[in-house]
DNA sequence: TAGGCCATCTGGTCCT
DNA sequence: AGGACCAGATGGCCTA
């Protein structure tokens, strides 16, 4: 979706394929690589493709018969270096591949993640950060709010209820019952979906180190038993 | 138009 | 050696 320019670090690939060009044709070459001129692709990859063309098709100038020698001495040199180059731009592509899949997945991830916080109907799709920090005080919210419902039942006396840890992980619409905005404060709930909500009253804040300090003691038993708990819960 | 968000490329580093 | 992960750079799109 981005074209690069050749300002752009995927000059230094045509760059690259000039340096071999050289060996033949210094400035000939380097003249035939510009990319300004090239139509721009949907795919910067393949844009980057078109623009680095393949080396080997060009093959040294012939411009210069006297250098006949020189230049077979140079082509044979250069062939090597082709092969190599060829290979770098193919574990690059690779790479880039793999690295594209990479941050598609990560994105599923995200999105999955998306999908299981509530959200109000009109509400814009949380952007990343967003849905990070979203979840992070969300997920210590259901905490606290099972962790009261702990203690408010062996308070009223339900010790047997209370000590039989839960047989099955809380379900999501069960979890969002508890934490509805009906059971949280406007306020508190607002705090949610703040971005902001580091400094927030309903979140431990957005440290690490503080989002630690709720250890696995502190957590319900519902949650520390759940195949869905956190690692430091298990 | 500036700023935020995002996708992609890239080179470096670490791990298997 | 090759793959995974990461951070920086870059450019496009969108919105206030």
């Amino acid at each position: 979706m981005s074209p690069k320019t050749d300002c752009s670090p995927g000059a230094q690939v045509n760059s690259e394929g000039e340096q071999y060009y050289g060996v033949s044709d210094d400035e000939g070459s380097a003249s035939s690589l510009g990319t300004g001129s090239l139509p721009s692709s949907p795919n910067p990859s393949l844009a980057r493709l078109q623009a680095g063309g393949s080396p080997a098709d060009e093959g040294p100038s012939p411009e210069c018969p006297q250098k006949k020698q020189k230049a077979r001495r140079g082509r044979t040199k250069a062939k090597s270096e082709v092969v190599l180059t060829k290979q770098k731009r193919n574990r690059r592509m690779k790479a880039n591949d793999r690295e594209r899949n990479r941050m598609h997945n990560l994105n599923s991830a995200l999105d999955a993640l998306r999908s299981v916080l509530p959200t109000f109907p009109d509400d814009a799709k949380l952007t990343k950060i967003e849905t990070l920090r979203f979840a992070h005080n969300y997920i210590w919210a259901l905490t606290e709010t099972l962790r009261m419902a702990d203690h408010s039942l062996l308070s009223v006396g339900h010790q047997e209820l209370a000590r039989e840890p839960f047989r099955q992980p809380p379900t999501t619409a069960c979890l969002l019952e508890l934490t509805s905005p009906g059971s949280i404060s406007p306020c508190e709930w607002d705090s949610l979906y703040s971005p902001v909500s580091q400094t927030g009253s309903l979140s431990p804040t957005d440290s690490l180190e503080e989002g630690r300090s709720y250890q696995a003691a502190d957590a319900p038993a519902c949650l520390r038993h759940s195949p869905y708990a956190f690692p430091e819960f298990v």
